[in-house]
DNA sequence: TGCTAATCGAGACGGTACGTCTAGTCTTTTT
DNA sequence: AAAAAGACTAGACGTACCGTCTCGATTAGCA
């Protein structure tokens, strides 16, 4: 695990070395949680995994690229499937909130959003991951139309964008910590509408101004 | 203006020069839209400006503080008023797109959500204009709610804060040229909801799930 | 007197206020004996005086001058005179070596040496004093020459020049704890000579080689 | 030689480079011998050399130790044996003023006491070095005194001091242009004394004062 | 079995930027 | 008219990282 630093280790010959490798994951996610995102250079990586400069570079060409691995080797958070759209969505938020805020992932993924904004790679890959984030969220969407639930012309990856960037900007802005409550209302907004039923004249056509 | 550089300035005694303070804000925005975040350093904002580095460090004690400046320097987007919150919403956010892939101000605005995420100063800066920001967008909301239009219970800011959610993660990942339809579908789901009319059974009781 | 810093004084209108620069004399000196040399800078002085910098520029236009002045409202070290070119000289190395030692001047004149190895007006200044110290220890050799103790070609600046050569370095490397037997030696060989006495064969004949 | 700037050089691996070196401290002379001590900074010393000023840092931590380095790498002037104490001592120094003046050693030698008033370990390299040379220049005291010519009881480093220092203060305030009269004339005062024969009753007893 | 080639930790390299300090100049306000 | 105050441009200070490079050692796989 190496708490401080990693032991020593020695090339085992003309292949990578999974040990260094592993060795340099954690000393990044261990950096990452214990001194932030500003405190997160190669440097600090190399020092902590008693790793050279060079092997981090060899296998990561960037600190984007170092970011992404790290993010990726932690768990997903799964979708619920209760059989209701909202408590789905509702769960998924909560567990999401939850997971970023109790692990390291959290610090993570802000660190790789960061990233994002200066690094063309880093921009490149987390689009790429937020995609596939949307379609796999946006597959509790699909369920619900597939039962009847939802109306079938909603654009599930559209709804799962907007369920997603309210999580991002919490995370962003250091609101993980908002109530249920807020995260349930947010969903029910996203459900059912926020107008009033009186004034509810044609739904989901999305040509339409009323 | 100054396209590279700007003329040499003196003191104009104890206090400070306003001829600087543009200076170092116009150089910091131009340095921000040329050469972006990553080429966004104290150093080249003052050779650009011709400013001195502790001048700035006086008036502006982080990179984020000058920032944040810059970004309030800049023309806020205006919330439409159609007498339609859907109408409103959608031309919002549309208003903020175009802004933000128009002017600078896109740039220096991801550069500070990114600067937000290694300095407390600029999270606090950021966590408070947000909140403004919110409570402005959400003045949509109440209007569309004193003219009847969205129910009565309907929490103003937790709306804005989808909106506005929507529109930073777009903003983060490159996405600010969404086709309008798109916009105006997902304010669609905002307003009406995705659930299919015959499964609506009650509408906006937070606490139920039906 | 300033321990920390001066009090505030106000401006007495057009023309030079002997409080501040007393005030500034004596924040410099302090300033010097506190953090000698690498600690004395106009900004430090100024800020000890609780003057402004373009109020010390104005009456001493270099750090050099200042220091210069400094210097020279200590007082001098006074030359005996006991009727004996030995005692005379070696009594006045002492008082100087103990002078030095004891109150701030002997920083302040190694800072003046110093400065006057990057500053011209310092070296121009130092030069001065020089010769008009040469020349008023140079009496104590010019009395012994009246009274028929030192042989009447002898250059009595250059033996002042001698003996001042052998104090400078003195402060400048930091011995000025010698013994006084050293002392007392080094005029010795200055009086008397190394030579052995049969080996003497002609003496001050600045031509011959012997 | 490096007239402006050295050619850009790579690491040779995890270990000093000694090309970088001598081009730090060729630029270090150069600079010196250029700009004088005022300009004499890292900084510049780095520019010259087309180092980074950390390479400088990790092997000279001051200004001071790279002055010193600067300086042992010329050479030494040595110390004549024509069989005479006089001319020995009167060669010398007029080798040492030569030397000085017509090499860029002067100005080292100068900014190294310069520097040691305001740094301790220059003050303390100057120190150890000085007394080395004492040593080295008391050498031909030593000879004098093997042969004869000198008196036994003869200090030969504190000749050498009293040498020195009038060496060293030339130096310091400009004055290496002396004659050779006033050099022989100095030299001629410390062998053979200043005082008139007749007045010379015991000689070289340093506890009396005659 | 001995050679080749890739990997490892290590750390120096030329650089850029950091945030602080001082230099010396300038201007307004106060006396 | 000069003092006081403090802002100004300019640039050096010493440190932290950047991404690259070379080293010497280690070892697997090919010859």
């Amino acid at each position: 695990m190496g708490e401080i630093a990693a032991k020593a280790r020695k090339s085992i010959g003309a292949r990578r070395n999974p040990e260094s490798a592993d060795a340099i994951l954690e000393a990044a996610e261990a950096v990452l949680s214990e001194a932030g995102y500003s405190g997160f250079s190669i440097e600090a990586v190399a020092r902590r995994a008693r790793a050279g400069k060079p092997t981090i570079y060899r296998w990561w060409p960037s600190k984007a690229a170092l970011l992404i691995e790290v993010y990726q080797r932690q768990k997903r958070v799964e979708t619920p499937d209760t059989g209701n759209i909202e408590a789905d969505l509702a769960g998924f938020l909560m567990n999401l909130f939850a997971h970023w805020r109790d692990t390291s992932s959290g610090n993570v993924f802000r660190s790789l959003v960061a990233e994002a904004q200066s690094d063309a790679a880093a921009a490149a890959a987390l689009a790429d991951y937020a995609k596939g984030r949307r379609a796999h969220t946006g597959r509790m969407v699909e369920r619900a139309k597939a039962r009847g639930e939802v109306a079938a012309d909603v654009d599930a990856e559209l709804v799962a964008d907007l369920v997603a960037s309210f999580a991002w900007t919490h995370l962003l802005t250091n609101r993980l910590d908002g109530e249920e409550a807020t995260i349930r209302a947010a969903i029910r907004y996203l459900t059912c509408g926020i107008l009033k039923p009186t004034e509810r004249k044609g739904v989901l056509d999305p040509r339409g101004t009323s």
